[in-house]
DNA sequence: CCTTTAGTTCGGAAATTTCAGAACCAAAGT
DNA sequence: ACTTTGGTTCTGAAATTTCCGAACTAAAGG
């Protein structure tokens, strides 16, 4: 098949996939593009032909892509555009924000934890406890491991590209 | 504090958290509640008074939830009512559908992988390599040892579980 | 200065998601 | 047979998200 056809549909098919990680349909075909295309970079103009769009919409998207140090950008001397590439540490970002939502998910289990503790003590006469603790407890040692599964793999990295 | 209190706080932070994961507000103050409630079990009807929602929603809502394994019910002799709990294998659940969306993940980076190839290919005799191919390479392995981790992880629940 | 290029910002239109009310249904009670 | 209980389904309204166009700005070129 023709490699820019290829392209094209790897675009979409990418496209979609990544709207599942709460981008908007247009953040992801930039996203998808951008990932696609490589280190010669894509140019604001050429995103809004390409994807057809308003260049309000790829602004907005662009800059949120930035802030969310996902998309990064080059200028070549003497030329004012610029030339959008994905962030070079794309991967140890994403790495991060997982372990930081993870972090964030086990304070809460924590303070559920201690909850639903006093609850069975406040039932402790009864006999007839609420809550099985083991869900709680399993749930934040999953945390725990998967996110020094992914810190190992994150340090292994960092190691390698020094 | 008082228990009553803290629940309802809970139930607000939790459900907050939970909408994260694409559930609607009310989906996710549905499930914050089930997780809150422990085995004892809500109605139907409990929940709707306490979230102040319309009965549709809660019942399209506890549909999708049940659907994709996150709810369950029991109903007791001679009560019409239906008791809603989390589903006991939540976390397992979890964790195949994080699993499953790796897979399909890593299936799509091998499709760019090879199309990246190709473009880098084509570019033989310019040497303008279009791609960096470590960046695929380092988000493939990413996946997969993220996935074992996981898989790893729910052997052991599995194995201590029976 | 005036124009062109390369974008940004603002206001609102269009699409989508989320929710509620009304009508409905089926099983159980009376 | 009628009523109550415990929901479900359908239709549309409200809220939110997503996007676009028009007007604008700032830097560079002529």
């Amino acid at each position: 098949m023709k490699l820019e056809v290829q392209k094209k549909n790897l675009i979409e098919e990418l496209g979609v996939h990544l709207e599942g990680d709460n981008l908007a349909p247009l953040a992801a075909r930039i996203l998808s593009t951008l990932i696609l295309s490589g280190k010669k970079g894509v140019t604001f103009d050429e995103l809004v032909c390409q994807l057809q769009a308003g260049k309000s919409t790829v602004s907005t998207h662009l800059d949120h892509l930035q802030n969310s140090n996902r998309v990064k950008y080059f200028t070549k001397p003497g030329d004012r555009k610029r030339y959008f590439v994905i962030d070079p540490n794309l991967i140890l970002n994403v790495m991060d924000e997982m372990i930081d939502k993870w972090e964030k998910e086990k304070k809460l289990h924590l303070k559920i934890k201690e909850y639903k503790k006093q609850c069975n003590c406040e039932a402790e006469e009864t006999g007839d406890f609420q809550f099985d603790l083991d869900f709680q407890e399993d749930f934040l040692t999953f945390l725990e491991e998967t996110s020094t599964a992914v810190k190992k793999f994150k340090a292994k990295l960092l190691v390698r590209n020094n």
